[in-house]
DNA sequence: ACACTGCCCTGCGAGC
DNA sequence: TGCTCGCAGGGCAGTG
């Protein structure tokens, strides 16, 4: 499941496929895809742009288009891969399998691919300031240089939520998910129900320094492929060095007492019921019914 | 502000 | 073997 760093390395191994193509023509075969505008819009709006460059944003992949004509603006691809969206180029006679729902047919030949098998998978077309306006609404990237940890400390002193929920939100943090949200809490050594407002000045630092170690080493190894993660050039090597996702019942490699799974809104939480203690203050009646039911 | 539920989808494993 | 059922989950809308 793509989060900032599987994206990370989908973009870094579609760009240099990409940039300086030109769209010759679009297939969808699945509307529902289309996030924005209509499909038929969406078609018309892609054909004979340029691709000037591909970036990521949060778990966004977002393409800079060239003009379509000297009379038209430039323009803006987003694709968000959700679940098990994956992108391939490849030769334009390379069979198809029935998950492959949007094709972009490119002037060398060749082909960019969208192969989703769940369908959750979302493609949008922006101008340039509808692009800025939606992924303006993303709280800031965790690796970007500008991210200081005084401003972390200041984001979490403002917010009474979970430490999980907090940092799973993508208006208040951007790019991390289920997986990365677990083991930085793991490096922190921070219980995933702990309000984000009650962490102390070095807690806050650690789960800065531990967000950020992670997601650099997981881009290091080209993400984790869990489920049907794949990029450009296969799968990733993170998966074999997480520490506590889906490890449940598995020895914490810290202290070797038996990693455990709890739910928080809707999601499966793994966490160390020994290394994450949840402190008297942050307990009540609503974090003692989901401990209830940990595994 | 925050929590929770249900929805979208399909593949897969469990149970029978 | 083949069926049904429930689960997985990012993002979002809707409700409390």
């Amino acid at each position: 499941m793509p989060e900032l760093p599987e994206v990370e390395t989908i973009v870094r191994e579609l760009r240099p496929r990409l940039v300086g193509r030109t769209i010759t023509g679009v297939w969808l075969d699945w509307p529902r895809q289309i996030k924005h505008p209509s499909p038929e819009e969406f078609k018309a709006g892609l054909r004979g742009r340029e691709i000037v460059s591909v970036e990521r944003r949060a778990k966004w992949i977002v393409a800079a288009l060239g003009p379509r004509s000297a009379r038209g603006g430039p323009a803006v691809m987003a694709i968000q891969v959700k679940m098990t969206g994956q992108l391939d180029v490849v030769a334009a006679q390379t069979p198809r399998d029935k998950h492959v729902h949007a094709v972009f047919a490119l002037d060398d030949g060749r082909e960019l691919r969208l192969r989703d098998t769940r369908k959750f998978g979302r493609l949008a077309l922006y101008a340039p300031d509808e692009a800025a306006r939606v992924l303006g609404t993303l709280g800031p990237e965790p690796l970007a240089d500008e991210l200081t940890p005084r401003d972390f400390a200041r984001m979490l002193r403002a917010r009474r939520a979970r430490l999980k929920t907090l940092l799973m939100n993508q208006e208040f943090l951007a790019g991390v998910g289920n997986i990365y949200a677990d083991e930085a809490l793991w490096r922190a050594r921070l219980h995933p129900l702990r309000s984000a407002a009650g962490l102390s000045a070095g807690q806050s630092r650690d789960l800065y320094r531990s967000l950020r170690d992670v997601l650099a080493e997981a881009i290091g190894r080209r993400g984790s492929s869990v489920d049907s993660y794949r990029a450009p050039e296969g799968s990733g090597e993170m998966q074999h060095f997480l520490n506590v996702y889906g490890r449940t019942g598995k020895p914490c490699p810290r202290c070797g007492r038996p990693t455990r799974r709890m739910v928080i809104g809707a999601r499966s939480t793994h966490f160390c019921s020994w290394c994450q203690r949840l402190p008297a203050r942050d307990r009540s009646e609503a974090t003692d019914r989901l401990l209830a039911v940990v595994r």
